[in-house]
DNA sequence: ATGGTGGTCCTACCA
């Protein structure tokens, strides 16, 4: 089975249809996963998603801030749904593709962003960002969790963890994002399952590789200073599954843009 | 240099 799945924080997907429409056009994902959908479930455009072909959906929505989906063209099965942290925000899907003896288990997630200060002592949104990734840690290194072994995890995490992910290293290492402590917990979370960096096996560590240009700047593309807080990971079940990565940066330029680019990973299942 | 922009849903809060 090859599959085409695309990862992107939409950053509200009622405004940006327009957007969704042009990316589906052009590189034709067959399972779309979606963060900061930002909307309740019941006001998640299902009805446009259904003519682009998408007539399956995995929703994880919450007003206004957050959320997470899937809309998919392939059928799926077990939705799931977890909270992290007790805190009550939407910021895990996940769903089971493929046959059901030997499916796929896709992961989406939207990891706490984590505020300005990188100091647990004076900002609680950072201690909540590093909590949330212990517990992703945990529950991927849990037994009695029974994961599957064919599992991709997608989403923005939030974190760039190579020096290759920022346009500076050196300005960055306090700022919230690229912190030694924040790269340390990712680290964890990818040895709880071996998960591999499916980007980073496609383009080079060597490459700088941004998904994610903030809106602050006056000139995003002459400035570039960019991050790479959006990831697709495979867990060793799927080998080398995955035959291409596209980072469509071009997106950050079309009209009333995400900040964050789609990431497109074509995968030989 | 402590702003800068953009989303939700109307006032601050979040990114």
């Amino acid at each position: 089975m090859d599959i085409s799945l695309a990862t992107w924080n939409i950053n509200s997907v009622r405004l940006r249809m327009p957007l969704i429409e042009k990316f589906t056009a052009e590189f034709k994902p067959d399972v779309l996963c979606l963060q900061e959908i930002k909307c309740r479930n019941d006001d998640f455009p299902e009805k446009p998603l259904r003519k682009l072909g998408y007539e399956h959906f995995a929703i994880n929505g919450q007003a206004g801030y957050h959320g997470v989906a899937i809309a998919s063209r392939i059928p799926f099965h077990d939705v799931s749904i977890r909270e992290f942290c007790g805190k009550g925000d939407s910021r895990h899907v996940s769903v089971a593709l493929g046959p059901e003896k030997k499916p796929v288990v896709v992961h989406n997630f939207y990891v706490p962003a984590g505020g300005d200060e990188p100091d647990t002592a004076k900002n609680e949104k950072f201690a909540h960002k590093l909590d949330f990734l212990t517990e992703m840690t945990d529950w991927f290194g849990d037994p009695k969790a029974a994961h599957s072994d064919r599992m991709i995890l997608v989403g923005d995490l939030n974190i760039a963890p190579l020096e290759t992910d920022v346009w500076s290293h050196k300005q960055l290492l306090k700022v919230v994002s690229h912190t030694p402590v924040e790269v340390e917990h990712l680290s964890r979370v990818q040895a709880s399952v071996s998960w591999q960096d499916a980007v980073r096996t496609h383009i080079s560590p060597d490459e700088k590789l941004f998904t994610w240009w903030s809106y602050r700047a006056r000139d995003w593309v002459t400035a570039d200073r960019g991050r790479r807080l959006d990831h697709v990971w495979l867990s060793p079940g799927l080998g080398d599954a995955c035959t291409t990565i596209d980072v469509v940066k071009d997106a950050r330029g079309w009209q009333k843009p995400s900040d964050h680019v789609p990431i497109l990973a074509r995968l030989s299942l």
